[in-house]
DNA sequence: CCCTTGATCAACTGATGTGTTGAATATAGG
DNA sequence: CCTATATTCAACACATCAGTTGATCAAGGG
């Protein structure tokens, strides 16, 4: 599955903010409206519709409909996308490390 | 170990940027300088430098030296942290959506 | 000792992000 | 219907970011 250049820069960016990743906290309990969001922050309301509104280009969260309420769903493939991308390169560099090791012992044990 | 909150916000902010992450990949297969890093992209060396600074900031690499050169070493930990980090929402998401879809299929069952 | 190379600093520009206030829209409910 | 509630839109202020050019600094090599 293709993971879109400007998708990560929208969801890695989504995640450098930590009222957002408050956020993301909140929703991986379950789903949220915008007001129940907005409760624990000192910000207005209309700042945290932006901020969902960022989560949700950034495909991190889907929203629904329930009468007047627009709830909040976090998306945990979205979270698996990132993941993934940090990890092949972790662990590429894990690997390499571990060569090095390697390495390092044959000479050392070569020098005795 | 605790992952300070503004570590968190300038590591995802710094992984925000198709540049950054291409270093990252980059450097993911070994060490690289300034220049070596620069080498792909049209923008200027000062440019790459500052990007670079981000980079560290975010703790993301470390910096040694080498003469007149200073050589980029990814560190595999500070992704970790990331990976972490988000792990515990996309696990708990996951769980809370087996957990929902046990309990729809008792439902369906008593229905029968 | 000079000149080149690798890297950074400083100052400036334009774009983007995050917050505000005030107005608008839409649904709920008496 | 009319009002309250949930949410969003629009316009603005301010800060931060990503790039530029030009100058500076430090280490190497002839």
């Amino acid at each position: 599955m293709p993971v879109d250049d400007s998708q990560l820069d929208r969801a890695f960016a989504a995640l450098g903010d930590p009222i957002r990743r408050a956020m993301i906290a909140r929703l991986s309990r379950g789903p949220a409206t915008v007001n129940e969001l907005a409760e624990p922050f000192p910000i207005t309301t209309q700042a945290i519709s932006r901020h969902i509104q960022v989560l949700e280009a950034a495909g991190l969260i889907t929203r629904t409909r329930d009468g007047q309420r627009r709830p909040c769903h976090l998306v945990p493939a979205a979270l698996e996308a990132l993941t993934s991308w940090i990890d092949e390169y972790r662990l590429e560099t894990e690997r390499r490390f571990r060569r090095m090791d390697a390495v390092l012992a044959t000479i050392k044990e070569q020098e005795k």
